[in-house]
DNA sequence: TATTGTTATACTCTATAACTATA
DNA sequence: TATAGTTATAGAGTATAACAATA
């Protein structure tokens, strides 16, 4: 196509240049793509680990709430009892989290972090801000906490 | 059961007020979960159709590009060209989109919104208007400019 | 050689039903 | 009767490898 009317000749190809449509105009969108490129960014970041989003949260759980039983975990991580089950198994597998008869309520087991599992947390938590600051490097600091302001009223924490 | 611990006997004397620990200070988090909560209204707002937020960004791209191809919609939503074949298949067969040989490729599909597809596009967007504004009811409009915007950079729109 | 669409496949994540042992 | 943990399972969502037809 070096010759003749371009103008024209674009009328044929691609009719526009690329939009998204109404699609962008809608928020729930731009959540789902900034959700896709944080969550992808982690799973890269822990490529060589067994860490994961999830396990993250149910040990940041289990350590600010030591004795903790499952049921609990999830209800605050919003994860169903029947899915708690392989992940606090994952954990205790990988050496993180102890099980422990509940005292007062024998169907229940108050979960523990270990060491190990203390340490990891911490080193863990360590490359997550390392990873959110290089994700959010185009955000000031006030826009960041001006973004996590307006993303806990969508979770509906002042309900 | 375990016996004879103290440190974990002493857990039980004074229970501690449910927190997240340090997973509330990631922004990572709240974004997970503010995803979590808009992609579950979503899903129950539309339980009675076919229609699911992938669908809808496949029929918006079309929309606004008449006669694009699969692979140049999945590639502007991130969507992989191997996963696009049954998106639009769905398509096909819901009578929401035709594919055409295109003029000058013809290794490649032209995509084709029709009447009844361009006609549920326009009413599935106004269901999600109306979804977004039951979920973003405690954000100001301003507040809502804001987020998209802050979500836009964490996207990286303008790399 | 590279690209478009395709098939087959596998792994993660999440959701439901039903069971057990305790409360 | 209700609840904590468990098992089995099924459905999405997403990832890779390999192929045929065409560029």
């Amino acid at each position: 196509m070096q010759q003749g009317n371009e103008a024209i000749d674009s009328l044929f190809d691609e009719p526009q240049p690329a939009s998204l449509g109404p699609l962008d105009e809608l928020t729930g969108y731009h959540l789902r793509r900034a959700y896709a490129v944080m969550s992808a960014d982690f799973a890269q970041t822990f490529a060589d680990s067994a860490m994961r989003q999830v396990l993250v949260g149910v040990l940041s759980v289990i350590s600010a709430n030591p004795g903790v039983n499952q049921g609990q975990v999830g209800k605050m991580l919003g994860i169903q009892r029947t899915n708690m089950v392989a992940l606090v198994n994952q954990l205790v597998d990988l050496g993180f989290v102890t099980r422990h008869q509940d005292r007062t309520d024998r169907r229940a087991f108050s979960l523990i972090l270990t060491d190990r599992g203390q340490e990891t947390l911490r080193s863990t938590l360590d490359r997550i801000r390392q990873h959110e600051q290089r994700l959010l490097r185009r955000l000031t600091a006030r826009e960041h906490a001006t973004l996590v302001a307006l993303l806990r009223k969508i979770d509906g924490e002042s309900d």
